[in-house]
DNA sequence: CGGGCTATTGAAGTTGATCAATAACGGTGG
DNA sequence: CCACCGTTATTGATCAACTTCAATAGCCCG
């Protein structure tokens, strides 16, 4: 099966030579049942992660034991990179559906900045595209009623699964519990319930068994909190001068 | 006045060649007062900025007309870096007290990918930070009271000044109004100002026209609502194999 | 078949929001 | 230097969104 690479060329095309280092990745494949950790907050950082398949969530804790879901993770995402600046990983990576990623060992990381600066430039974009999305996230949580919450989440889980081509019909799988998209929109799982079952009493949306359809997107759009921005693509690119 | 250079030589240590570099984002000096906006949503994004002098706060506006702080940016900060990845500017960059900063324009950061590896990894790591702040960030707002919110927002705030040399005998300036934390912490001004009170009514703090002293911090983080991780600083570079 | 997690629903409780009014401050122009 | 005005801070009273508590039902897995 051809690797998601597609969150990597959201800015610029790999060339030949990068492609041959990304598939060097793809050497240390490893496989995860759902419920497991691929690292957890307080483990030393050995590298980054690669998602191939199946959905990750990362969270941080806090003192009292809650714990905030900070982002679901879809298959062509890199994981882990924040806490490569910190002497000990901050964010607790679960599976939340079986999965199966690569690690990518630190080394490796810093000699694609040596060696391969458009890669580089590429993952620093994306890095800043993560950071966007949890400004996001943020502003929702902070600032945005639960219906509003979930339903911005909703359809930005849409848009990207779409990108990751995992949508069929406006449906999709969804695996996510009740209790985790409480934890990632900082709601309790029976507000989230309520929220929910308005939601498929409306018509907007169909739930079923770890399924969900979007019967109404445009409606529910309506709904939500703000705007998703537009990514620049290959304008980022030109910007900065093309880097080669 | 020494540029504060702080916080991009958290990781490693600026060589002669890349102090160079970084003294050349310097020629475009500029001032702005308190009120006025580096950038708002929506503009063109050209470039990114260097903040010498004073506090900015970067936000984003939602639907409704209200507004996320996303992070008050103290002097060595750099900002607008998330927008690169996008068409056009998310955040609002606006000046919480009167600055001095200096615009880096898209290809200076383009050819320092090419040019300056060393650089671009600190600035990499350090954008990385940024995303562990901004996870935090979203784990108070989503899951801590609001007298959590507070006191992990000034013991936070103290330990940044004190990086920048800019607390005195646990005092430092303190500009933001209470609107302005409120939209940071996602509560109330009202609800922001019951918080403070209490907190110097128990002692905790001491406020006094744009300044603040904290009493005592020991008592004030067992109020917080988590821990600040470690930053790995030189060992950050180590892991990435010392890049050259 | 049994046990544990997940979803659902109802009732009651709280935190923090909203509304409203006053006081204090800071900057401006006369 | 002072009067004025808009912004900010403060405080009280009321309200509501969401939480907490609790109980039941459904589902999945071994």
């Amino acid at each position: 099966m051809q690797p998601p690479y597609h969150r990597l060329e959201e800015f610029v095309p790999l060339t030949q030579h990068e492609l041959t280092i990304a598939r060097g990745w793809l050497s240390d494949r490893r496989q995860l049942a759902r419920g497991h950790c691929i690292r957890r907050e307080g483990d030393p950082v050995h590298g980054v992660f690669f998602l191939l398949e199946g959905w990750v969530g990362s969270s941080l804790i806090l003192r009292g034991g809650k714990r905030q879901i900070a982002k679901i993770h879809l298959p062509g995402d890199m994981l882990g990179f924040p806490s490569l600046s910190l002497s000990k990983a901050v964010e607790t990576l679960e599976a939340v559906t079986d999965i199966t990623f690569c690690t990518i060992p630190n080394l490796m990381i810093g000699r694609m900045f040596e060696n391969a600066p458009r890669l580089s430039v590429a993952m620093f974009l994306s890095s800043q595209l993560e950071r966007v999305a949890l400004m996001q996230n943020l502003s929702w949580v902070g600032a945005a009623s639960a219906m509003e919450r979930v339903t911005t989440f909703l359809l930005d889980l849409h848009d990207r699964l779409q990108a990751a081509h995992l949508v069929k019909d406006a449906g999709f799988d969804f695996p996510l519990t009740q209790v985790q998209v409480g934890e990632l929109l900082g709601l309790t799982p029976v507000h989230v319930n309520r929220t929910f079952r308005r939601l498929d009493e409306t018509g907007y949306i169909e739930r079923e068994r770890g399924h969900m359809i979007i019967k109404d997107a445009a409606s529910l759009r309506r709904l939500t909190a703000g705007f998703v921005p537009d990514k620049a693509g290959h304008a980022a690119w030109d910007r900065l001068g093309q880097p080669s």
